[in-house]
RNA sequence: GUGGGUGUAGCUCAGCUGGUGGUAGCACCUGGUUGUGGCCCAGGAGGUCGUGGGUUCAAGUCCCAUCACUCACCCCA
C-alpha cells in the first residue's frame, strides 16, 4: 500500500510553487510599502492560548482543532491568537507604541476538506496593535484592496460593525426578540444558534432563513455613540482614498473576539468558499491574553484561495531561463565541463549538464526545455585542440572558442557572453 | 459530523448489455545525421483497473464493504 499525503493535506509541486511565490511575492511587497515588518510564531501553542481567544463556543475550538489532549497543546487554526502571544511575551508594546505586523504560514482545522479549504492551510495575517484609530481600519483594508489589485484577482469589499461591549449587549437583546417572534420558521441550525449566539442567525445561508431576516433589524442603528462615530469615519476614510465597499448587516464572524468593524473580501468565483481575506478590530483581546489594554485590528488572506484563483485566470508562468547548458561528449568532456559548469555557478550563473553520456541530440533537447541561452559544446577532439563550440539557442549561431587553461578564466569569458543576453 | 458524485498509465481520459487492459492524447526514453534543440515520423517504457470480499465458467464492467478524492451542507481564510 502506497503511503498517501493525509485528507486535506497537499503537497505544493513544482509548476505549482511559482504561483504561491507570486502571491507571496507581491504580498511581501505590499506589507513593506505600508511599512509592516514580518514575524513569525512556532505552529504549536497551549491549547488554552485559542480557547482563551477564539472563544469556548466557536466551531473552531469545539470540534476543530488538532489537539495533543495528553500534553494540552494544539496546532494553531488561525495566526492572530499566537502573534498577539508573542506580541505581550516579548514586550513588543515597550519598544513601539504601535506595531504593525505580519506573518505567513500554515494553519490546521480539522474540517471536511472542500474546494478551497483544507486541513492544513496557508494564511498570511495582518495585525495593527496599538491604535484605535479609524484611519488604521481604513488604511488595513486598502492594502487588502491594493494586494488583490495587483494579484488580478476581483473582489468586492463587504464591511460591517459589530458594536462593542458597551452596545452589543442592547443588540443582541432586540435582535432575540426579533427572533423568537419567528422561531418557527428557521431552521434547526438557527432554532440552536438562537440561543448559543443568536448574532449567527443573521448569516444562516438557508434560503427561508435569509427571508425571515430580511428584515432584522441592523446593528449599524444600535451602535454606541463612539462606536457610531468611528464606523462613519471608517467610511469616510474609504471614501477619501476611492476604496470601494457595500454594506453588509448580515456579516458577523466565527470568531468570539471581534469588536467594532469587520470585513470581508469576497470573490464570486470560488463557489462556496467565497471569503479570500476577512477580519476586524478586536480591542479587549489584548487584555484577554493578559497583556495591558491595547486595541487592534488584522485581517488574514487565504493563499489556497488566491492561488486558486490565479490558476483559474491561466496566467503564463514565466520561467527563468538557464544561461548555460554545457554539453560534453565522451568521458574526458564531461570531466571537463564539470568544473566549469561550477564555476559558473560561482559567478551566479544559472548553469546545467547532463551527467549520464546521453547522446548530443539528447543533451540538446534537455538544453531547449531549460530554455537555455547558449550550449557550450565540448567534444574530446575539440578539447585536445583547446576548443569547443558555442551556440547561441535563440539565434542559432555558432563560434569556435577557444577553450583556456584556467576554468576560471574560461568561465569568465562565458560569464560575459551570458550577461549580455540578459542585459 | 451529514448528503451527492467519482476512483483505469506520471497527467487527461476511452473501455457498450460481464468475454484476453487502450495503435488514445500530453509527458518521459531511444532512433530517424559518426556530433546539434523546438516541428514531424517511428519505436519503447510505463497498470496488482483504489482496496477487500461476494456473484459467475468468466468481473475494469454486477453486488456489498472499505478507503481516497471531489462537490455541497456546516464552518471559515
Amino acid at each position: 500500500m502506497k503511503i498517501k499525503a493525509l485528507n486535506g493535506f497537499k503537497d505544493i509541486i513544482p509548476g505549482e510553487v511559482e504561483l504561491w511565490l507570486k502571491v507571496e511575492q507581491t504580498a511581501r511587497n505590499i506589507f513593506n510599502r505600508f511599512n509592516f515588518s514580518e514575524i513569525r510564531m512556532p505552529i504549536l501553542e497551549k491549547t488554552d492560548l485559542f480557547s482563551r481567544s477564539i472563544g469556548e463556543a466557536t466551531d473552531i475550538v469545539e470540534k476543530e482543532m488538532y489537539t495533543f489532549v495528553d500534553k494540552q497543546i494544539t496546532m494553531r487554526p488561525e495566526a492572530t491568537a499566537s502573534l498577539l502571544r508573542a506580541y505581550i511575551q516579548h514586550g513588543l508594546y515597550v519598544q513601539k507604541p504601535i506595531q504593525r505586523l505580519f506573518t505567513i504560514g500554515p494553519m490546521f482545522r480539522h474540517e471536511r476538506p472542500q474546494k478551497g479549504r483544507l486541513r492544513q492551510f496557508h494564511q498570511m495575517d495582518v495585525e495593527v496593535l496599538g491604535s484605535a484609530n479609524p484611519r488604521v481600519d481604513t488604511e488595513l483594508m486598502a492594502m487588502g484592496a491594493m494586494l488583490l489589485e495587483e494579484l488580478g484577482i476581483d473582489v468586492s469589499l463587504e464591511l460591517n460593525s459589530l458594536g462593542c461591549p458597551e452596545c452589543r449587549p442592547g443588540f443582541r437583546k432586540t435582535l432575540l426578540t426579533f427572533i423568537d417572534d419567528r422561531r418557527d420558521e428557521l431552521c434547526d441550525d438557527c432554532k440552536r444558534r438562537s440561543t448559543s449566539n443568536p448574532l449567527r442567525v443573521l448569516d444562516c445561508k438557508n434560503p427561508r432563513c435569509r427571508e425571515q431576516v430580511e428584515e432584522a433589524p441592523s446593528i449599524l442603528d444600535h451602535l454606541c455613540g463612539s462606536c457610531g462615530e468611528h464606523f462613519s469615519s471608517v467610511q469616510k476614510g474609504l471614501q477619501d482614498i476611492n476604496v470601494v465597499y457595500s454594506l453588509n448587516k448580515f456579516m458577523v464572524r466565527g470568531l468570539d473576539y471581534y469588536t467594532r468593524t469587520t470585513f470581508e473580501f469576497i470573490t464570486a468565483d470560488l463557489g462556496s468558499q467565497a471569503a479570500v481575506g476577512a477580519g476586524g478590530r478586536y480591542d479587549g483581546l489584548v487584555e484577554t491574553l493578559g497583556g495591558p489594554k491595547t486595541p487592534g485590528i488584522g485581517f488574514a488572506l487565504g493563499m489556497e484561495r488566491l492561488v486558486l484563483l490565479l490558476q483559474q485566470k491561466e496566467l503564463e508562468t514565466e520561467s527563468t531561463g538557464c544561461d548555460m547548458f554545457v554539453a560534453g561528449l565522451g568521458e574526458k568532456a564531461i570531466d571537463f565541463a564539470f568544473p566549469l559548469v561550477h564555476a559558473l555557478r560561482q559567478m551566479g550563473l544559472q548553469a546545467a549538464m547532463d551527467h549520464e553520456g546521453r547522446s548530443l541530440k539528447s543533451q540538446m533537447k534537455q538544453a531547449n526545455k531549460l530554455q537555455s541561452g547558449y550550449v557550450l559544446i565540448v567534444g574530446e577532439s575539440e578539447l585536445e585542440q583547446g576548443q569547443a563550440v558555442l551556440r547561441n539557442m535563440e539565434t542559432q549561431e555558432q563560434q569556435d572558442v577557444k577553450i583556456s587553461d584556467a576554468t576560471d578564466t574560461f568561465a569568465r569569458s562565458l560569464q560575459e557572453k551570458c550577461t549580455l543576453r540578459i542585459s
